[in-house]
DNA sequence: CTGAAAGCGCTTACAG
DNA sequence: CTGAAAGCGCTTACAG
């Protein structure tokens, strides 16, 4: 292993001079010694060890992305999650970070992983809504939530409209002449209760409420009972509304299962606007969400707080869009 | 911060004596000294700083995991490789090890990041076999490879039988009756072109050999594209293996746009069995891999490789199964 | 522009 | 069973 003591013996200096130039601290060395001192790393193949530099000052380079863990499901094998950690790490090591990934089932892990590599700061996927006070105080770095609704104020996080995407959702059904509409979704989490709540508000101010037996809890129950439960219903929905792509894919499933057509017998409206809506037959009407941009949006407020911790923390709200494919049919009363 | 400084001066020992006690080395700490640190320990919430550890006693407790970046996709978003991570996720911390993922474009960057956190091993997805031999040298830690087909013999690496894989798609379509058929995939890889060699050993064999043109370069074309060149064909191919369930999924959409129907017009044959195949319609006949084992199997050899440097390396080879489902019709000629 | 000293928080190796 | 010393590879803070 090549070290700084290595390089300056070469090169006849101090290893604070050499290290001065491997942190480009130009100004502070003469161009000449630096130049010899960087040739002389490069042909020695000088790889500095973030460890040492970690400990010495207090800057480790680490940024920790947290994903909670549910028994139920891998939270890499959430579409969106995996779609949102890859963007993530193809932005932040340019920037000379390295990422390291934790999930947590119990929060009191968090302080742990973070306080033990001294991380510099942490993007938290999935909801910690309730113990983002604990976290907050427990840990004095950038802490970046994405997709909270909870009631802290000075929080920094990355979100979208669901709202709105409830109402697009409800405005799109509405306008193709449907009126009689239902919801499947985990309607426990923030997230999902404001799609549902703006789906909601839009049907109700239309004269055509959502009804409360029309408002499954998915995957709680499966696509198959669902649905079989809307095509028994009096009066019977036209529409379904979906949380997710890759859940809709599953009423797609079930729909042929139940020998009923989409959108003949049953519109449907998902939301994320993933590739696999585009597959889906007939291509799916969805609820576009720009990850991409909540990615950038994510990683440039975090770096940010890393330049400037005191500047005032920020609260974004994305804007969302309907993406009309074929999944809703023009409904004539 | 609590340092193991501030414990000893509480419990009135040396840090010798706590950092002991931290790292379980039982026998050589009195009990009630033990115990006493212990509660200490406890009660002013000490996080071992790792950083200092790794330093100190070479040893970092991490484990990487590098992932091949192409422009075209993220790796992320590809399915099978956000599914092993996140398995692999829920195995190593359990072990005391934290995992950074990386992306590389270019191979020297692997050493710079391994080097630089001095990783105590890594897991490689993605096709590294040109760049094996090299990447050995430089690191002379733990390496797990998965799916290589480098002709480096003494590598650790987990695979599966992907030729066995064509041959059971081929197996399949036979004894259904077709004998006209065709395979779309990425053919440049060693994973690709095993799974392709099994599907046309199996078939010339049989006496019913794969033709060049029904040989399709995906998604270098599109589904579509070659949807069309296959249903313009003569002789007509009746059954199509696919290389994954999500490209499968692509062929799907693509046939309803060109209005045949699967399987009566073309039978498929995806890989992987993945959550989508049974999601599509009809369900996908599909070759079983068991991600979940190969995740296992990984992190086991890399657990023993980092107890037992000098053991021999393991090349495993894990079996796949058809999942027999709806996609292939029985052809009567 | 350059360097000697001290120290980050821990472990290794030795002495008792 | 316990501890004093030295050191891991780097940076901070100071002196010149």
């Amino acid at each position: 292993m090549v070290t700084l003591k290595d390089i300056a013996r070469q090169a006849g200096v101090s290893i604070m001079t050499v290290s001065r130039v491997m942190n480009d601290q130009q100004g502070k060395v003469s161009p000449q010694t630096a130049e010899k001192v960087r040739r002389i790393a490069e042909e020695m193949g000088y790889i500095p060890n973030s460890s040492a530099r970690s400990l010495a000052a207090r800057s480790s380079k680490i940024i920790a992305v947290i994903l909670r863990d549910e028994p139920a499901v891998n939270p890499l094998e959430i579409p969106y999650n995996s779609a949102f950690l890859g963007r993530i790490i193809r932005i932040l090591p340019a920037y000379g970070y390295s990422i390291m990934v934790h999930f947590v089932k119990d929060f009191s892990d968090i302080t742990f992983w973070l306080k033990s590599w001294n991380a510099q700061g942490a993007v938290f996927l999935g909801i910690f809504d309730r113990e983002i006070r604990q976290i907050r105080s427990d840990n004095q770095i950038p802490l970046i939530f994405t997709d909270s609704y909870s009631n802290v104020r000075r929080i920094d996080n990355v979100g979208i409209d669901d709202y709105r995407g409830g109402q697009l959702a409800a405005e799109c059904f509405l306008s193709h002449g449907h009126t009689c509409l239902a919801f499947a979704g985990p309607i426990s989490t923030g997230v999902i209760s404001e799609r549902l709540q703006g789906f909601s508000d839009a049907l109700q101010s239309a004269g055509h409420p959502l009804s409360r037996e029309q408002t499954h809890a998915f995957p709680d129950r499966s696509a198959e009972e669902i649905l079989r439960t809307i095509l028994k219903s009096d009066p019977r929905p036209t529409g379904l509304f979906v949380t997710s792509d890759d859940f809709a894919a599953e009423f797609y499933s079930a729909a042929a299962k139940c020998r009923i057509s989409i959108p003949e017998d049953l519109s449907l409206i998902g939301f994320d606007d993933f590739p696999i809506s585009k597959t889906l037959v007939p291509p799916l009407t969805t609820i576009r969400q720009d990850i991409d941009e909540k990615a950038r949006q994510t990683c440039r407020i975090l770096l940010d707080r890393l330049k400037n911790p005191g500047s005032p923390t920020e609260n974004l709200c994305l804007d969302v869009a309907l993406t009309e494919r074929k999944s809703v049919k023009e409904c004539n009363p």
